[in-house]
Parts: C-alpha cells; sequence; structure tokens
DNA sequence: CCATTCTGTCATGCC
DNA sequence: TCGGCATGACAGAAT
C-alpha cells in the first residue's frame, strides 16, 4: 500500500506540476480542503514533498484542518506561516492580475499608482483624497442643520448687500433727508460715536464697508449718500438717517416733551395714529412726528413727497408710511402672526444693529418694504433667510404694491410698542434704579439705541418713560429711557438681540452659532405677559398673540397659519422654531433681558458687565450661566464631531492609500518572483495559474476578494477555471488509479 | 415599530 | 480657582 501510496502521490505531484507547466492553475487547496478529503489526505499525508502546497494550505490549519501529522517540518510550516501571513497582510487588497490591470486601467486616470510611477500616483491619489475628503466634509455639513443654516446665513449675508444695490437715487435722497431729520432731531454726533463706543470699531469697519459696498452698488447715488455721511460732522458715522433714526429720535423728543403720564397716550398714539399725531407739539417733537405723518401720508406718498422730495415708490417712504394709516388691528394679520415676526423683527431690529454701519443699515431698510410685499405675496414663511433677502433684491419693484404696504410698518409699530410694552415690564419687574439706568445710559444711551438705529428702542424708551415713570425727573426719565433703550439694545425684547445676532453671523461667517439664527426670525415673538402693561395696548396685544404664541409658547412649534404655504421653507422655519429650544424659552419666561445669543458668545469681560449691569436674580444668573455653558458646550460638541468625523475621513483615505500602496508593492513583488523563479519550485498554489501569460496573483490565494465588483468578476473565472481544473483531475486521477491498477496487476507476477 | 442618525446635554478631564 | 475647550456617554428627537 506504500508504494500504492507514493505511486499515487508522485502521478498526482507530476500531474500537477505538469498543470501548471501548461498554464492551468489547479488550486488543489479548496479540494483537498473541502471537496476531496480523501485526497488531501493521500497527498497531505505522504511526504513533506507536498507540504509545499501547503503553503497555499496553511490557512487551512487556521480553519481547524491543521497541519498533518507526518508534515516533516514543523518549523518551516510554523516559518512559511508566518511569512505567509505576512504576505498575506500585504495583499489584503491583491486581485487577480487581469483584475489588476483592469483595475489599474481604472484607477490610473484618477492618478492611482502605477508600478512605474508610484509616487506621482500616490501624489494624485492624495490630491483625489483630498478632493474625496473636502467632498465629505461639505456634504456633512450640509447634512448638518447647523451648516445648512450656515449657508442660508451666508446667502443672508451674500444677498443682503447686494440689495443696497437696489437702493435708488430716491432712496437715498430719502435717506439723506431722514439723516438730516436725526440732525435737526438733535441727534449729534456725539450720540452717533457714543453708541459705538463698545463696537466702535466694528462700526468703523462697518461703515467702511458699508461705503465700500455704497460705491460699488448704488452708484452715484450711493456715493452722494457717502459723502454727506461724510462730509457732515454732526452725523458722523451716521448710520444713515435710517428709518429707525427717525424713530429713534423719538425718544430724545419724548424725554424733554414727556413727562407726565399723560404722555402715555400721547407718545404711543402718535406711533398708532401717525397721521393724527399733533403738530403743535415742540419742534423735535414735530419733526419726529413729521416724519411719522410721512409715513403715515405714505399710502399718498403726496405729503411725504412735497415734505421729502421722496419719491413715490422710495421704499423708505413707503415704508414709514405704512403703520399710521392702519390701525395695528387691522395690521395685525394672520400672516403677519406668523411671519410677521420675522419680517417685522428684521425691519425692526436691522436698524437696531449696534454696529450696523451705514451702508448695511441701509441696506437693511429697504429690506423692510420689499419683504413685506413679498411676504404678502409668497407669504412668507417665517424663514427670513430664504424669503426674506431674496425678495429684498426685487424689493424697489414691490414697493409700489400699496395695500400691502402698511403690514410692515403697522407689523413695526407694534414690535416697537410689544418692545416697549416688554421693557417695562422689565423695567417694573427687574427695579431698575435710576443709577443702574444712567450707568446703562452712558452705556447705551447715545448708543445708537437712541439716534442711531433702533427704531423701536426709541420708542420703547418714551413708552417706557411715558408708562413706568410718571413723576421721575428729567433726569430719571432720561435715565429710564436710557434703561430702556439699553434693554432694548442688549436685546431684553430679543429686537436688538436679533440685530446683533445678525452681526455677530455676518461678523462670523458661516462658523455663525446658527441655533441663533432661528432667533433671528423668533425674537420677534413676544411674551404676552408683557402686553398686558399697558391697558390701552391690549387690543393690540391680543392682536399681537399670533406673534408671541411661538415665544411665549414653551412649545416651539408656530401656530400654523391657514393661509401659510405648507413647504420646505416653513419647515424649515418650524426648525429654526424647533431650534430656539429650550433655553429660549425658558430665558424668555425668566424674563432675561439679553438674547442667549450675547449670553454665549460675549467674552467673559463683557459678558460679567453685562450680568453686573442688571439686577438678576439668583434664578436668572443661573439661568444665564447655564444658558451660557450649555450654548459654548454645544459649539464645543458640535465641533468636537466635525473633527471627529475630518479625522475619520482622513484616516479612511489613508487606508485606501496605504492599500494602494501595498497592492503596488505587491504587484512588483510577485512579477520579481515571476521572473527570476520560473525555474524555481515555487509552492504548488503560486505554481499553478489559471493563465498562464499572467503573473501569479497571491489574490487567488486570499478568500478576502479584495477588489470590490473587479474582484468578484475574477472570482468567477477563477471559480471557472478551478472547475475545470477539478473535472480534469479527477479524470486524471481516475487515469492515474487505472494506471496504477494496471501496473500493479501487471507486475504483481 | 424598530434601527439608525442627529443633536443637545452632562460629566469629566485638561489647559 | 475659574473659564473654556475637548470628548465620551447618554437621551430624545428625527429619519
Amino acid at each position: 500500500m506504500l508504494s500504492l501510496k507514493k505511486y499515487l502521490t508522485e502521478g498526482l505531484l507530476q500531474f500537477t506540476i505538469l498543470l501548471s507547466l501548461i498554464g492551468v492553475r489547479v488550486d488543489v487547496d479548496t479540494y483537498l480542503t473541502s471537496q476531496l478529503p480523501p485526497l488531501r489526505e493521500i497527498i497531505l499525508g505522504p511526504s513533506s514533498a507536498y507540504t509545499q502546497t501547503q503553503f497555499h494550505n496553511l490557512r487551512n490549519t487556521l480553519d481547524g484542518y491543521g497541519i498533518h501529522p507526518k508534515s516533516i517540518d514543523l518549523d518551516n510550516y510554523f516559518t512559511a506561516r508566518r511569512l505567509l501571513s505576512q504576505v498575506r497582510a500585504l495583499d489584503r487588497f491583491q486581485v487577480p492580475t487581469t483584475e489588476v490591470n483592469a483595475w489599474l486601467v481604472h484607477r490610473d486616470p484618477e492618478g492611482s499608482v502605477s508600478g512605474s510611477q508610484p509616487n506621482s500616483g500616490l501624489a494624485l491619489e492624495s490630491s483625489s483624497g483630498l478632493q474625496d475628503v473636502t467632498g465629505p466634509d461639505n456634504g456633512v455639513r450640509e447634512s448638518e442643520t447647523e451648516q445648512g443654516f450656515g449657508e442660508d446665513l451666508e446667502d443672508l449675508g451674500a444677498v443682503a448687500p447686494p440689495v443696497s444695490g437696489d437702493l435708488t437715487k430716491e432712496d437715498i435722497d430719502l435717506i439723506g433727508i431722514l439723516w438730516r431729520q436725526d440732525i435737526d432731531l438733535g441727534a449729534g454726533r456725539e450720540v452717533f460715536d457714543y453708541s459705538h463706543r463698545q463696537k466702535e470699531q466694528d462700526v468703523d469697519k462697518e461703515l467702511q464697508d458699508g461705503r465700500e459696498r455704497e460705491d460699488t452698488w448704488s452708484g452715484e447715488g450711493a456715493e452722494a449718500l457717502a459723502r454727506d455721511l461724510l462730509v457732515d460732522g454732526e452725523t458722523g458715522e451716521s448710520f444713515p438717517a435710517q428709518f429707525p433714526a427717525d424713530v429713534s429720535s423719538i425718544p430724545e423728543a419724548v424725554p424733554s416733551e414727556s413727562e407726565s403720564p399723560a404722555l402715555q397716550n400721547s407718545l404711543l398714539s402718535p406711533l398708532l395714529t401717525g397721521t393724527e399725531s399733533p403738530f403743535d407739539l415742540e419742534q423735535q417733537w414735530q419733526d419726529l412726528m413729521s416724519i411719522m405723518e410721512m409715513q403715515a401720508m405714505e399710502v399718498n406718498t403726496s405729503a411725504s413727497e412735497i415734505l421729502y422730495n421722496a419719491p413715490p415708490g422710495d421704499p423708505l417712504s413707503t415704508n414709514y408710511s405704512l403703520a399710521p394709516n392702519t390701525p395695528i388691528n387691522q395690521n395685525v394679520s394672520l400672516h403677519q402672526a406668523s411671519l410677521g415676526g420675522c419680517s417685522q423683527d428684521f425691519s425692526l431690529f436691522s436698524p437696531e444693529v449696534e454696529s450696523l454701519p451705514v451702508a448695511s443699515s441701509s441696506t437693511l431698510l429697504p429690506l423692510v418694504p420689499s419683504n413685506s410685499t413679498s411676504l404678502n405675496s409668497t407669504f412668507g414663511s417665517t424663514n427670513l433667510a430664504g424669503l426674506f433677502f431674496p425678495s429684498q433684491l426685487n424689493g424697489t419693484a414691490n414697493d409700489t404694491s400699496g395695500p400691502e404696504l402698511p403690514d410692515p410698518l403697522g407689523g413695526l409699530l407694534d414690535e416697537a410698542m410689544l418692545d416697549e410694552i416688554s421693557l417695562m415690564d422689565l423695567a417694573i419687574e427687574e427695579g431698575f434704579n435710576p443709577v443702574q439706568a444712567s450707568q446703562l445710559e452712558e452705556e447705551f444711551d447715545s448708543d445708537s439705541g437712541l439716534s442711531l438705529d433702533s427704531s423701536h428702542s426709541p420708542s420703547s424708551l418714551s413708552s417706557s418713560e411715558g408708562s413706568s415713570s410718571s413723576s421721575s425727573s428729567s433726569s430719571s426719565s432720561s435715565a429710564s429711557s436710557s434703561a430702556s433703550s439699553s434693554f432694548s439694545e442688549e436685546g431684553a425684547v430679543g429686537y436688538s438681540s436679533d440685530s446683533e445676532t445678525l452681526d455677530l453671523e455676518e461678523a462670523e461667517g458661516a462658523v455663525g452659532y446658527q441655533p441663533e439664527y432661528s432667533k433671528f426670525c423668533r425674537m420677534s415673538y413676544q411674551d404676552p405677559s408683557q402686553l398686558s402693561c399697558l391697558p390701552y395696548l391690549e387690543h393690540v396685544g391680543h392682536n399681537h398673540t399670533y406673534n408671541m404664541a411661538p415665544s411665549a409658547l414653551d412649545s416651539a412649534d408656530l401656530p400654523p397659519p391657514s393661509t401659510l404655504k405648507k413647504g420646505s421653507k416653513e419647515k424649515q422655519a418650524d426648525f429654526l422654531d424647533k431650534q430656539m429650544s429650550r433655553d429660549g424659552h425658558r430665558a424668555r419666561a425668566m424674563k432675561i433681558p439679553f438674547t442667549n445669543d450675547k449670553i454665549i458668545n460675549l467674552p467673559v469681560e463683557e459678558f460679567n458687565e453685562l450680568l453686573s449691569k442688571y439686577q438678576l436674580s439668583e434664578a436668572q444668573l443661573s439661568l444665564i450661566r447655564d444658558i451660557r455653558r450649555r450654548g459654548k458646550n454645544k459649539m464645543a460638541a458640535q465641533n468636537c464631531r466635525k473633527r471627529k468625523l475630518d479625522t475619520i475621513l482622513n484616516l479612511e483615505r489613508d487606508v485606501e492609500d496605504l492599500q494602494r500602496d501595498k497592492a503596488r508593492l505587491l504587484r512588483e513583488k510577485e512579477n520579481e518572483k515571476c521572473m527570476q523563479g520560473a525555474g524555481d519550485d515555487p509552492p504548488l498554489g503560486f505554481q499553478l495559474q489559471a493563465a498562464s501569460s499572467q503573473p501569479v496573483q497571491p489574490g487567488l490565494l486570499e478568500d478576502s476578494p479584495g477588489g470590490g465588483s473587479e474582484g468578484q468578476r475574477q472570482d468567477s473565472q477563477v471559480v471557472g477555471s478551478r472547475t475545470t481544473v477539478y473535472f480534469f483531475c479527477c479524470w486524471f486521477f481516475v487515469v492515474v488509479v487505472c494506471l496504477f491498477v494496471f501496473l500493479t496487476a501487471t507486475a504483481a507476477p
């Protein structure tokens, strides 16, 4: 039997060698291990000569077959196993040569390695990898809500500036007129400068930017405006007399004129019914009223045109005219309730932006009318970014639309009143003392809150003063007014914060804290409780409950207006509302006098200073600090995840590069081996090949496809070749057996 | 309804 | 010691 085994094994060996020589790859491994155990025993058992094939079978040992006891050299075996494992470690990625060729053809365009130019290939690959990485990053960013809104913000920022380009000559003239109105009202340069005390540098910078924008966008008119601004020393930075400036002048006039509580009515009444405002008031107040009247007259535009030479189509004029004519009740429409918040907000706070440069402010104003109109037409969802800014571009064209004009100003007035109310409420509840108020005045009084931007903050001043401090002295009244202004400035109600948010967004660019963006719209909503302060505003109050709803209610969902168009924008708006989230509502509930945006983003020094300015309860302070902590941690978490993702992507790219390098090196190695080892007695697994012309492919030895679809394709080829070889081997085995029987029979005698 | 993903928050450690 | 950042872990919402 021993001889039989010898014959058989030798015969098989010779047969396999023969097959290898003729180019047929015999993967004995498969058949030996699983399909033909007897044959495996026969082959592996007899001698170590066949252990060469164990090179190929070594991994079978790992599968539990174990090395045959008769294996002559376990050391060699283990050595071979180790080497083989190393080789396999190298060629995980390996695929048959044919496939590799195809792969190379496929990969070369990408800059993948071609054996001759590894470096270039790597370089190209790395470059492509970079692209890949950037691509995924972008995708990720887009996927992230933050990022998505960041784009919106970017769009917002990008789109908004061009709006100034839409400023017509009339707009500019009107701005200049309004600006002069501020001067007439006594808003001195110091007021303006003072307003920028905190962000003076930013203001200057943005002012320059704004002037540049004016130059580029507005052309001559803008230049003229810029010259006016530059020329006039009083105005200084003067944010051009924008609509807000006009309104802002109100406070100044108010303190002097309105020290008696009786002014409450007079104070707000003019706002509410601008047309009826008497001109017998003080000159400033009269001027102010004239402005308001102009606004009121806006529908007819005749009066405004006469007084200010403002063309009918002027956005600003349209802007101003809106509210007075229309009672707030009328103004408050359902759509305003939902959207109005945003548009109104924007219109209101945009002027308030502390550091908002002339250009930006000027640009923003035109937006209001266009906005309102666009909102009415398209129905604006609460999304400012989507509707508002894009619409701004067309703002001038939309200005003429009559019936819809009243809304913006009405909304503005409403917002202003709400702001006032909230400020009053805050002032009352928080117990601002005149001293702090005076301090605040130093900070904020001139601070644009008055003259510079805030249209509503002044109004808030007036209202707060009128209502809260009836008998207060002029100083105290001014202090309170300043306090209220500071509130508004600080975003007590959230308006200013919104504006500031805008600022921050612009300043920070894409990095901007996007959740804040939601505030952009949301901040317009007022706490209903605040409305109750002023009895005569109650009618306004319930009218504006629409606006209040989101903020007032803990539920983040906006009241779904029936008229709203259900769309992605609205959905986005809802998302933004939800973005406002708990802290925003908490802050409102706690009547935090400043926005979360400031709470989170202000430097610790400014933050502490801000806190010191207000008499806040422990609960409020705790909430504020929690908000700050959570906000910062949220941003940190976002950054952390972003970095993590980037790291993963980079690692993935590196792995791919290394795999390519390994594949390349292995191919080179195999090629060298084939070149020099043709005469040697290589392992059976390597020796037997399906395609004689093809270099040895370690990939064939691997179970792992290592090459994706190409690898699968190759596998199919390999399977076919193996099947053929299998049948041929069986046939040959039968022949050999027959020969063996024949020989034994003949040799037996 | 379940699994996965996304996002916010907390706790912890480090600087 | 405080403030901020980084990060793992968890929970809830969204998909």
